[in-house]
DNA sequence: TATCTCATGTAAGTGGTTACATGATTGC
DNA sequence: GCAATCATGTAACCACTTACATGAGATA
């Protein structure tokens, strides 16, 4: 699938080390891709063996040594001509329609607690979500910042406006629950 | 993951068919999970295989046979134990935002092109979706209503209320890259 | 003494995609 | 003759998760 070029942008835009991408992947592109460090560090290895990244490893004295990866012409040629191509949109899972699909088997209640854990879930998310937005997008960029300030904020309004769905669509089904209960 | 258990939910609803469980996948269950043939197929040979659904053929004179799947005791127990339990939320992976981030590699104008593909592509199955709505729920679900109905309509919403916040996004995002451009 | 952060990995298993394969019937 | 629908599968590969593993320095 796509974690390779994942990987890749994010060596593209900065050379850095294994572990600094997976950082990435738990706090800034976190809100729109996840993976495990097992999966980066994997990738890293593929992506080195096909010679779209080099790496030196740096050594330190106080931490265990790294490996800097940085992209190559040919990881950069390969970047660009994925990152050029349509989008296939990914396809969808949702665990907990198919939980509410089975309302009769196990009942309303369960179902009811389920809903209110995902609110709440939800509801923390966002709220971290605004905080970055209000943090450092106030104001948001404006036409003389750089592109990727205005990725980067596109990206976080993804998340937010993703939340804001998930949440209303969480109170219409909690409603639907509350009636089927009487 | 939970394909098992979605293949489990349909054919706990009514026995049927391997075929038929592919159409669902296509029609109804497809705006919130999705899966090939051949997923499909497989997962029933292992259902099958640790006994939580049963098969009878059936013979056919004008089409080829079928295997008739209908839910076990054990099945419908494990059905009843995963839907009760927690639910995860799934990963995030949008790849639009992953080449979002190369704007600065690939230029404006591509990303466009790429978004304004989306916007047909969620526009058209928004349209479905509503015209899903009107056709089938109007008046929506009441309180009178089965269970099965309200959260078939529910999933339906769902699907409503994404494709609506996708083009809220898409219209955002649209509206930065044109500003970017000048 | 125990846990956290930094930094890297291996191994086994499950889930999912792509491609290949068969064979009968219905409709244009 | 060609494509579509019905109905089932296999094989190879890729993606992802879970668990296991190491080892040093920092902090409580």
């Amino acid at each position: 699938m796509s974690l390779k070029y994942v990987v890749l942008t994010l060596i593209n835009k900065q050379p850095q080390s294994g572990y600094d991408i997976v950082k990435s992947f738990d706090q800034s592109v976190g809100y729109f891709w996840s993976a495990s460090h097992q999966q980066v560090y994997r990738e890293l290895a593929s992506l080195s063996e096909s010679d779209w990244i080099k790496f030196k490893v740096q050594t330190q004295s106080d931490k265990p040594d790294k490996k800097i990866y940085r992209i190559s012409t040919v990881g950069r040629t390969a970047l660009h001509q994925w990152a050029s191509g349509p989008t296939r949109e990914s396809p969808v899972r949702e665990t907990q329609l198919v939980k509410m699909l089975n309302a009769e088997l196990v009942g309303i209640d369960v179902l009811q607690t389920q809903l209110e854990q995902q609110v709440s879930r939800t509801q923390q998310q966002l709220a971290v979500y605004l905080s970055i937005e209000s943090d450092v997008y106030s104001p948001p960029p404006q036409p003389g910042d750089t592109a990727d300030q205005h990725m980067l904020y596109l990206t976080l309004r993804r998340g937010i406006l993703g939340c804001q769905s998930q949440l209303q669509w969480l109170d219409e089904a909690s409603r639907t629950l509350s009636t089927l209960k009487t």
